[in-house]
DNA sequence: CTACCTCCCTGGATGC
DNA sequence: TGCATCCAGGGAGGTA
């Protein structure tokens, strides 16, 4: 499941393959709900249009579009999902089940979309009057320790439940908010406007320190996320709580607790976490 | 406005 | 072994 340090991934990475490269042809499956704008219309707006630069906003990928100087015009957004891949190949590669965009790029290379779940989306957006694409929360890497304590003020929903909040914070999933708090030593029911300022700014820290653990081994790969080449990511191997019910605590050996919290399944230590 | 609920999807795991 | 059922989970949209 793609949270912010595997969306960082891939977007470098597709990044890195496709950037100044121009899409001469797009196509799309026709299952509607993988898109917030039709597939003819993504299709027109893409085709011809040059990729300036692809980055990660949120749990988004933008793509920088350019008619023809090299003013951004127009945006490709990707959003993974649950099961979505963005991946860059060669024409002839395999198609995988479940593919619901190609764009043929002039390089020869392919960008392709899919996504068994469907529940990424795609979205193209023309740059005229409309702004570019902002993610609704907060850059988790970057908040700094006022206004990430501002987020959870007066706030009385679990501290768990406000971190996966994207309106409040852009990016956090359900590995990465697990894994924090457990850094910060903290319950995940604990309710996010009794945390104390002293909390609160370990908590941030070490939600800055677990995301950018992860984007240097290349994001977790549970389920089936790889990045732009396929390749699977593995900080899943330095998860201390997330999907380990039952086995034992890295610090204390206690076993560790699922529950669920806000409607998705928990973790946590009920020794080193208060 | 906040907080909570339901729904969308498929495939892997589980149950009989 | 085979078939049916359960369930994960991000985010949109709805409701109290």
């Amino acid at each position: 499941m793609p949270e912010l340090p595997e969306v960082e991934t891939v977007a470098r990475g597709v990044d890195a393959r496709v950037r100044g490269d121009k899409i001469a042809e797009a196509w799309f499956s026709s299952y509607p709900q993988t898109f917030k704008t039709s597939p003819q219309t993504q299709a027109k707006g893409l085709e011809g249009r040059t990729i300036l630069e692809v980055h990660r906003t949120g749990k988004h990928i933008v793509c920088e579009l350019a008619s023809d100087a090299a003013t951004i015009d127009a945006q490709w957004i990707v959003h993974l999902g649950m099961t979505g891949r963005l991946l860059v190949t060669t024409p002839d590669a395999p198609l995988a089940p479940h593919t619901h965009a190609r764009l043929r790029l002039e390089s020869g290379r392919e960008i392709r979309f899919v996504d068994p779940r469907r529940f990424g989306r795609l979205e193209f957006r023309k740059l005229k009057k409309a702004n570019g694409f902002e993610a609704k929360g907060a850059e988790p890497l970057s908040i700094d320790s006022a206004p990430f304590a501002q987020l959870f003020r007066g706030r009385k929903l679990a501290i768990k439940a406000a971190l996966l909040n994207q309106t409040l914070l852009s990016g956090v999933g359900n590995i990465y908010a697990d894994e924090s708090l457990f850094r910060a030593g903290i319950r995940p029911r604990r309710a996010a406007g009794r945390l104390s300022r002293a909390e609160l700014e370990k908590l941030r820290l070490a939600l800055q320190a677990v995301l950018l653990d992860a984007i240097r081994l290349g994001g977790s790969s549970v389920s089936d996320y790889v990045d732009a080449e396929g390749v699977r990511g593995f900080f899943q191997l330095e998860h201390r709580v997330y999907q380990r019910a039952g086995e034992p605590c890295l610090v204390c050996s206690t076993p560790i607790r699922r529950i669920v919290v806000g409607g998705r399944s928990t973790h946590y230590c009920p020794q080193c976490q208060k």
